[in-house]
DNA sequence: ACGAGCGCCTGTCGGC
DNA sequence: TGCCGACAGGCGCTCG
């Protein structure tokens, strides 16, 4: 499910906290419970409870799709793949079903980890860079320039679509904010990465920028019971619009299948390539 | 190097 | 109503 924006609002809202359920940075944690064990990447259960413990989360932040949330001596990575959630709640709260991994707070509350299709993946690391070393560069990332996005796109010859999806090439986008970005930009899922124009490459990252800074904007994009709180999915030009007039020339968007994920075209705007 | 196929999971929806 | 397939914000693995 989440892709960059939707993560960057979980740093957000975990780091600045809101009225009535405040930050939980400063916060010690005094226990760790883990339901379901596949969550965990890396250690083993009874290791991560033992070395979790007694450690304060110190800052929250972000790398592509990783939520990072540096403690006293480790880091704790979180991955919420398809169907992750965070939430901050009493700790006498009764668990919900999906709650996969729980931190208890030293103020009584306890941060959950809530996945219903168990994809997610959390690591307790005092090597973060063994996780995230292989990521792609962060498309918002000011010193990452059209030229070089240039030149990693003809560094390879790919599909647009599925590069763009690869986290090794750029970092944090999926499904909805590849097919948005492409749209924006006029392009063709299927167009060969290294056959763009400089000028189609610096379109492409500029709407790429875009597209995340407006769902970062809203909140991200919450679709069917899968995330809460966004609301960009009212303002998808592509993804999900399938047979709805495209924004721009009014052509009914269709669907077709890129790199085995659902993708969303105008067919008018985003000519196919030869 | 690249793309296709599949596995990992649970839930929802639409068609029959 | 019940069953069954398609599909879902991701990613890692194999195999050509």
């Amino acid at each position: 499910m989440p892709e960059l924006p939707e993560v960057e609002t979980f740093v957000r809202i975990l780091g600045e906290g809101y009225p009535d359920n405040p930050s939980i940075v400063g916060r010690e944690v005094v226990d760790a419970r883990v339901l379901w064990a596949r969550t965990l990447a890396m250690p083993d259960p009874g290791t991560f409870q033992s070395r979790i413990v007694g450690q304060r989360i110190e800052r929250i932040g972000r790398r592509g799709k990783f939520l990072r949330l540096s403690l006293s001596q480790d880091e704790l990575l979180i991955h919420l793949r398809m169907s992750g959630d965070l939430l901050v709640e009493p700790s006498d709260s009764p668990l919900a079903v999906h709650h996969r991994l729980i931190l208890e707070l030293d103020d009584g509350r306890r941060l959950a980890f809530n996945d219903t299709r168990k994809f997610g993946r959390v690591w307790l690391t005092d090597d973060p860079q063994q996780v995230l070393g292989e990521l792609g560069p962060e498309p918002l990332d000011p010193n990452f320039t059209g030229q070089d996005f240039y030149q990693a796109l003809h560094s390879r010859r790919r599909q647009l679509k599925p590069l763009l999806l690869d986290q090794h090439f750029i970092a944090g986008l999926g499904n909805i904010y590849s097919d948005e970005a492409l749209h924006r930009s006029k392009l063709h899922p299927l167009h060969q990465s290294d056959q763009l124009s400089e000028s189609q490459s610096r379109d492409l990252l500029d709407s790429i920028r875009i597209v995340l800074k407006e769902g970062i904007r809203r909140n991200g994009t919450s679709i069917d019971w899968v995330y809460r709180g966004g609301d960009f999915q009212n303002y998808l030009r592509a993804y999900g619009r399938t047979g709805l007039p495209c924004p721009t020339c009014g052509t009914p968007i269709v669907r077709l299948i890129v790199g085995q994920r659902s993708t969303h075209v105008c067919p008018n705007c985003q000519p196919a390539p030869d």
